[in-house]
Parts: C-alpha cells; structure tokens; sequence
DNA sequence: CCCAAGACCTGGCGGC
DNA sequence: TGCCGCCAGGTCTTGG
C-alpha cells in the first residue's frame, strides 16, 4: 500500500475535485475487497454532497453528510479522478461519479483495500476506534512512546509499525527512521531509552513529513491522481538496499526480517 | 496483555 | 519461452 505519505498525497489531490460535489452515479464492478463492499452503497451516496475529505492514519474518509465513506487502499490500491465515460482498466473495483463529469476510480489489485459505510463519526468505527496518534500531530513524542513500550520485548520496528501505537509508519518509513535515528530494528522496544525514542520521534516525523512534500515514494502500484508516479524513492537511504554500501560509513547493509517483513539496516551505524 | 504467525489476493521477477 | 517459488507498500485475526 500506499504508506502514510502516498495517502496524504491522494487525499489532497482528490480533494479539491470532489469537495462540495455531488455524487451521481456509484458502480461496483468487483465487492470483494479486504470486506465486501456494501450491497447498498450507492442508495448510501448518490445524490450526497461531499462536505470534507479527511485521513485518519491510512484511512480516507469523505463525509458525505447522511453518512461517512471510509476507504483504504490495501497494499496495491490507488484512487485516480478521471473523466466520465473513460473506460474501465482490470482491477477498477469502484466508480464513484459525480455531477460535474469526473469520477472518482479505486484500482486494486490485490483487493487488500476497503470501501465501507458508516452511519457514526467514522472515529467511532471499529476499524478506527482504538488506533494510536497521528505521527505528525500532537498526542505522539517521546514520552509517550517510552511509556508504551515499557515492558515490550518485542523489536522497535514491529512495535512503531503497529497501528495502535501510532499510525502511519509503515515498513519503508520503518526502516528509513530507525536508520536515521540509529536504532537497531530488532532491539527490544522496551528497552530504549527516553532520549532514543526522542530521536526516533523526530526521525519518524522527519521522513514522512519530507515524503509527503515531496508527493510521496512510489515504488511499484501508487500512482498519484494526476496519472504520474512519485519520484521520492532515489532518496531511501536503507529501504530496498539490502547489500548495498550505506551512505553513511560504507558498511554492507544487512537484510533481515522482522514481523515478516523485509528489514534492512547498518549494524554498524544502528545499536 | 503481548507476541508471532496466518490469512487475505494478484502480479512481477529471477532462476532453472 | 514456460513454469515455479518467492517477494511486494497493510493489518485484521487467531492461537499460544
């Protein structure tokens, strides 16, 4: 998926061309994602007004007024506006239409993404009530990742990458932050101390808040509304680099993995 | 509660 | 060229 940078791109990229729209004609060409889509989606959106267009972690949310529309974008997903009449690709799940000719189009793949309904402050639904504070606001920093980990003897990157303890941090920006802030990613999570995780907070606020200027890293599927892929990737200093010289003393950069997923990192540069 | 592993999918790549 | 195993940006669910 898309990480955290990638959905803030496509959530402020949608945004404008769907605020304060309304929405014509809803088509589901394929339910099954990550959950089926719900059978009665467009009774829930057509003829609804978008009146915002919010993320909460990697979630999209537009409040369409009777109800809120949650998406997710999987690990393959992508949103892209295009204009009415353009024909469908393989894996365009869902259409949503509006009055003014542009629609809004889900592409995934792999279907590990989500189009749900919600008639609640979409905050209060199940998949978004119990997740941890938002990386770049108030409510994450370094004392309160200490105080989460203490007693944790799990490593650091499956413990930052764990959704209730913060969102966002996904396993490319995992690894980017523990390199720059010089943490070892299986060093036990509650075994740090205050001043490393200060260091880690700041690497981790550092490199999504750079990517999402940036428009986000594209590796493979993302590509932003505009039809273009990101160019953000050149600047991964560990990330798909496993054997690579570091950048920063030359050392063959290890591979490991880590909560199953691919790890990479300087052993000497990381303690 | 914490943690590791399994599950959900398709497509692209390297190796034989 | 074809087939096969492995890998991929996420995260919910299950079992110990």
């Amino acid at each position: 998926m898309p990480e955290l940078p990638e959905v803030e791109t496509t959530r402020s990229g949608i945004e404008p061309h769907i605020l304060h729209r309304t929405i014509s004609v809803v088509t589901v060409r394929d339910p099954r994602l990550r959950w089926p889509v719900p059978p009665g989606l467009s009774g829930h959106l057509e003829g609804c007004e978008v009146r915002s267009v919010k993320r909460r972690g990697k979630y999209i949310l537009l409040d369409c007024g009777r109800g809120h529309l949650i998406l997710h974008l999987g690990m393959s997903g992508s949103l892209r506006l295009v204009a009415e009449g353009t024909s469908a690709a393989a894996h365009d799940h869902v259409d949503i239409q509006f009055d003014h000719g542009v629609v809004l189009r889900l592409r995934d793949p792999r279907r590990f993404g989500a189009v749900l309904w919600t008639e609640e402050p979409p905050v209060q639904h199940p998949l978004l009530r119990d997740l941890g504070p938002e990386p770049l606001g108030g409510g994450f920093g370094p004392d309160y990742l200490y105080k989460r980990s203490r007693g944790r003897r799990g490593g650091v990157k499956p413990f930052i990458m764990d959704g209730h303890v913060v969102v966002g941090v996904g396993n490319i920006y995992a690894n980017e932050a523990l390199f720059i802030a010089g943490i070892r990613p299986d060093r036990a999570a509650g075994r740090i101390s205050r001043a490393r995780y200060a260091a880690l907070v700041a690497a981790i606020r550092d490199v999504l808040a750079q990517a999402i200027e940036k428009g986000g890293t594209t590796l493979r599927d993302f590509v932003n509304d505009a039809g273009k892929p990101g160019y953000f990737s050149q600047q991964l200093q560990v990330y798909g680099r496993g054997g690579e010289p570091c950048t920063r003393c030359g050392a063959v950069l290890a591979e490991t993995r880590l909560g199953q997923r691919s790890t990479v990192f300087c052993r000497h540069c990381q303690r």
